[in-house]
DNA sequence: ATTAATCTCCTAA
DNA sequence: TTAGGAGATTAAT
């Protein structure tokens, strides 16, 4: 179940399942407003949707999200729900490195294995990829355009170096 | 079973 | 500052 989710910068796209949240993409300036889906939306996804439209718009605003959606993680692997599951624990306008998540998921050594699932997080912003720089203090990497993780920390009020 | 590709990091020059 | 290699994991061959 395909939706799309309006907030201050645009429409994200939202993919459901019967678990919650199981993917997320940004505004394309293609992307249209008109609903994705024919059939009705069930009320408990109405829910969801609201929660992920207000935890969006918090973030975006540099705030704390008071409550997610549930999160559907399961297309991941073990590791890769590791990674996912450590840097949803990261504070909004809080920064960590590649190296401390996979210190802290207990891997010191899986620090490039770190980018790559940070790279293949279905659910962008609610699972804060972004907030993840490298060790010497630049921007590092983004799949989805490190413009956009520029944008994203600098809501946060993060400043990045370089 | 191999290889190529990653949103890295540390060392040495 | 740059150059190079080690290293873990995954998707593709």
């Amino acid at each position: 179940m395909t939706l799309p989710i309006p907030t201050v910068i645009g429409d994200f796209t939202a993919r459901f399942n019967a678990h919650g949240l199981a993917e997320l993409s940004f505004p394309s300036p293609r992307a249209s407003r008109k609903s994705i889906e024919a059939a009705p939306v069930p009320s408990h996804v109405r829910a969801w949707v609201k929660l992920t439209q207000t935890a969006l718009n918090s973030i975006l605003a540099g705030k704390t999200p008071s409550q997610l959606p549930p999160l559907d993680l399961s297309v991941g692997t073990d590791f890769q729900q590791a990674v996912w599951r450590e840097l949803a624990q990261i504070p909004v306008q809080q920064t960590r490195t590649y190296g401390e998540i996979a210190h802290r998921i207990g891997r010191p050594r899986a620090v490039r294995a770190v980018g790559g699932a940070c790279g293949a997080n279905p659910i962008p912003v609610l699972i804060p990829c972004h907030r993840v720089l490298a060790a010497n203090g630049k921007i590092g990497g983004f799949s989805s355009g490190l413009e956009r993780k520029r944008e994203l920390l600098g809501r946060e009020g993060v400043f990045v170096r370089e």
